[in-house]
DNA sequence: GTCCCGGTAC
DNA sequence: GTACCGGGAC
């Protein structure tokens, strides 16, 4: 048998059962390919069924606000998916008269589609013979190719995309796609496959040479730089201030606290971090520590504190993009995840007292 | 705790 | 080339 009939024999007995499969409209499969980018299917599936209820058409979509999109993409990461999915929601009803395109080089055109999904939602909507690139054929193919161009470099996207596309099965170009994605997630695992059953074991590189573990090559990401941002919780009776977090930094347009950031990490007790917090809330200002959390990015460990302020002089120069919002409506806000779990404990163990 | 995983925009 | 997020495996 060939690599392909191979692939597809074990996908027909192994596929998961799951709900973007069972269509060809482009609109839902760009929602569960946008939302799959990244993510693993345990963690989309149900930010997908929360999509398809809350925007069964891309008109619905297209009419929502974006902070009702971020909402429901609270906790997904990578929120630029959710804001470009609104974007481009709005670019089909105004340029495509509602109809989700279909081919490849339409679907290239628009924002949060790149080369994986436009091939993707071309090939599984139309039938359009695009191999997917995604990690997981870079893993598969690395692997029984015994390639090892690393797959984040120039050279290595350009080969591993040449070479899937001589591969694409041209009878069923849908059907060969989701069976080497499926193959990579579930058998060709990145972590401790099990070569031992694998279809393919007799004519893998990797496994007769051993170098499963070694493969796929990767180049070494770049170190992630810490970040201290120490948070003030302001209260006005039942509302709290919230700041609304602007483009050039983490969480666009997600809301969190008016903040003051350090170099280091601050002794909390310290005259230096008490003169910056007086300097930026007022001589009279005064604050207590609540909470501590470490939150890890791809590229930033952001140290976080959470101080109650007390005494303070509220002074719009400060910060821009600040806002009183009652403690009801404070979990309507989309927030990023380090600050809704904040906000879940201290506002759940003031109930309880 | 520490390490690893994954598409697109710029 | 680098920035964007959160979760799962160990």
């Amino acid at each position: 048998m060939t690599f392909q009939d191979e692939l597809i024999n074990w996908y027909r007995i192994n596929k998961r059962d799951l709900p973007w499969r069972h269509t060809n409209d482009a609109y839902t499969i760009w929602l569960s390919e946008v939302i799959l980018q990244q993510t693993r299917v345990e963690q989309g599936l149900p930010y997908f069924n929360k999509f398809l209820e809350n925007f069964p058409t891309v008109n619905d979509f297209a009419r929502a606000t974006e902070a009702k999109v971020l909402k429901l993409w609270q906790g997904l990461g990578y929120y630029s998916r959710g804001r470009n999915m609104h974007a481009t929601a709005q670019i089909v009803m105004k340029d495509y008269n509602g109809v989700f395109p279909k081919l490849h080089d339409e679907l290239i055109k628009l924002k949060g589609i790149g080369e994986y999904t436009a091939a993707a939602i071309s090939s599984f909507s139309s039938g359009e013979a695009r191999a997917v690139v995604d990690g997981n054929v870079f893993r598969v193919l690395s692997r029984y190719y015994g390639i090892d161009t690393p797959i984040n470099s120039p050279a290595g996207k350009k080969k591993f995309f040449i070479l899937a596309n001589e591969l694409l099965y041209q009878d069923d170009p849908a059907l060969y796609n989701q069976a080497i994605m499926e193959f990579g997630a579930m058998q060709c695992k990145p972590k401790s496959p099990n070569c031992g059953i694998c279809p393919l074991n007799q004519t893998c590189y990797a496994f007769s040479h051993k170098m499963v573990n070694e493969l796929p090559v990767k180049l070494k990401k770049t170190a992630q730089k810490h970040r201290y941002i120490n948070y003030f919780i302001c209260f006005d009776g039942e509302k709290v201030l919230v700041r609304e977090r602007q483009a050039g930094d983490v969480w666009q347009h997600l809301y969190d606290f008016p903040s003051v950031e350090t170099l280091t990490h601050e002794n909390t007790d310290g005259s230096l971090f008490t003169a910056l917090v007086k300097k930026t809330f007022g001589n009279a200002s005064d604050f207590e520590l609540i909470s501590s959390k470490k939150h890890v990015l791809t590229h930033q460990i952001i140290h976080v504190q959470f101080f109650a302020l007390k005494n303070y002089i509220f002074n719009f120069s400060i910060q821009k993009e600040l806002n009183w919002v009652s403690l009801s409506k404070l979990d309507e806000l989309p927030q990023p995840k380090v600050i809704h779990d904040f906000v879940q404990e201290y506002f759940c163990s003031d109930n309880m007292e």
